[in-house]
DNA sequence: AATGAATGAGAATTCATTCAT
DNA sequence: TATGAATGAATTCTCATTCAT
């Protein structure tokens, strides 16, 4: 249960959708309604505003984003570089799926100036970093991992290197001759590409061969 | 001879650095002329328009980023891995020198419409990635390099990694308790830091050892 | 039987307050709701509308206000100095119970356009002055009041010196250092000093000594 | 010099006009531009806001309202008497070439929020008071005026009632069958009937006969 | 070359009211 | 009878741009 109507959370894919593309400011809140298909005065309705609107998204979102890994970080079984891996493909799948939202967190974080949600953002990536510390410390104490990792390095090249694809996608569709592809087709096709890609990437720093 | 007169250029950064931060829609042209100390009429009467401004800051940065690396390409005395380091240097220390106006093609390369900018930001990165590509192919045929690299997801590394840590320099700082470190020492710290990452995981990925 | 049920006071009391500090225009209908603690639908739904709320409790307030005086006025042992001083206790008397709807009458007399309530607001103001035109004429008939009584300019100063009163009793608190006072202390207090200061211009304006 | 342009004297009266008929929040930015016949951005242009609008209008016109009296007042060779005639007299007249600002000082003296304008009122209601009462009290010492004068009171008079007459002049003309007299005819009228009206009022309360 | 004044278009938001239940 | 949801119209204000000088 997200406490959200089904109108609510109607308006919020759609502004979604916007902000990802346009920018926050390059959207207007007639857009989003005709986009959403719903009178205009509804989202100072529902919302208040057009900014509380998007503090709406960020919780909604933020919500679905934060609770994951735990359990798989604490099962005995899986070799650290596997849980690695996990992290890897389970991050990889959580932007996939949220594109949009991602890229707005992207465009947030450039922002000089620090809006409501500047903290989520904050608190999300401290808990991403203390989580994949966590894991490398292992590894480390298991004499899997190579000693002297930089942790925030290695997921700026994670979270960079994934989110660069994402929003640049387009892009990369049509410099590498992908343009045939349907959205799915292509989204399948780097899925597969870019998780090689980490898993070999992380695997040279990481460990010892 | 760039062509634009000294209040020109003056105009200019001031817009990069708003349009970096707050993004194009998010800038108004009396916060630009303010920025810069100019009369408001001044930017249509100079530009045209906001949108001409913002594709003349294109022109004159992008003037600026071009024209690189080919003469170290062809050195003859430098191994290819050296050659490699030696991109990675120079593409860090550009976005370093040019992080207002990296902040902005980020924004752009999200958008959805293809602006004035989205050719120069094509050619931009099909040209980056032929380079590249050149370049690691010469090391392959050199037998220096491994056979069945991914250049475009290295790219993607590349630039991901770096962007990603410079849009987000001041969560960085935060979670890593940096916050003391005057802005030039920081920038030197991360520019340390980052080139060895780089180098290491080109390093590995590349190279038979 | 006033013909209103008691949420409709309730309304037309919470609307009372309301229209008077802010002004009918200031005040939204949804103010009116909160203060009242009712559904913001059922004001169209009670009333019809905004408009015809105010004309409810012009009729409901209006209602209250008519209907004095006049046994007061017939009775043959009072002197007319003595009625004329009743008129003034019983005028200042409503007033000080019905503030915030003499409040709403003056602003409404400031309107240049006639609404509905202009037509109840004239003919309140023919009544009270043709009761005092009668009663002064009275006391000139009995040789107790001069000649050449200008009622209308009385009626001004009375209305006008009690209305003044109320409406700035604010300033006149801060003004003559009463803020300690309570809002019950305050208002007898200042009942007193009107009536006897109403009373003696009265009477040396209308009596010889 | 007042430090206004010629357009925006003629927005601010404009705006006065509409301010004191309609009320503050009856009166749209539209309505104000229409009436002064200039652009509906322009009240923005020139005044930033509506509110500020109303700030500048009272800094307009109280500029002009205080500096009065003062010479008067320090004339050695007028009784008490015949310079409180010349306050009535100031004061009625001031009221009379200012009717509309008048209207919306009575309007903003009844709003529970304190505005911007409050301290304004405030100020230029201590400042009269003082005034008049330096002057009781110079004809109490000088024997022409009894003892026990409430000045305040007196001052609700004054203020009382000529503001009653100009807010409801228009009840007034009705109520007296004097609709026949043009607007300038009938000012003529009244100033001189408020006068003796005030005037025997005054005397009849301040001096021993 | 440079600018203060001006403006039409469009922004976000609030409003009184109505509707479906 | 009562109300949460919905809406069209109107609100204030800001915007990029242009014009007269």
């Amino acid at each position: 249960m997200t406490g959200y109507s089904e109108k609510q959370i109607q308006i919020m894919e759609a502004a979604e959708e916007l902000f990802a593309n346009k920018g926050f400011d390059g959207t207007s809140v007639r857009d989003i309604a005709e986009e959403a298909g719903v009178n205009l005065a509804m989202i100072s309705y529902y919302f208040g505003s057009k900014e509380k609107l998007m503090e709406s998204l960020f919780q909604y979102r933020g919500h679905y984003i934060t609770l994951q890994l735990e359990n798989m970080l604490q099962n005995k079984e899986m070799s650290s570089l596997q849980k690695v891996y996990g992290v890897i493909d389970s991050y990889m799948e959580r932007i996939m799926k949220l594109q949009c939202f991602h890229k707005i967190m992207s465009r947030e974080q450039m922002a000089d100036v620090k809006g409501a949600t500047t903290k989520l953002i904050h608190e999300l990536k401290k808990k991403n970093q203390e989580l994949v510390q966590q894991l490398i410390s292992e590894g480390q104490k298991k004499g899997e991992f190579k000693k002297n990792i930089d942790v925030p390095l290695l997921m700026a090249t994670l979270i960079g290197t994934t989110g660069h694809l994402v929003t640049t996608q387009h892009y990369y569709k049509k410099l590498n001759n992908l343009e045939a592809l349907s959205d799915e087709e292509f989204e399948k096709h780097i899925k597969k590409k870019l998780s090689n890609h980490l898993k070999s990437l992380f695997k040279a720093v990481l460990t010892y061969e």
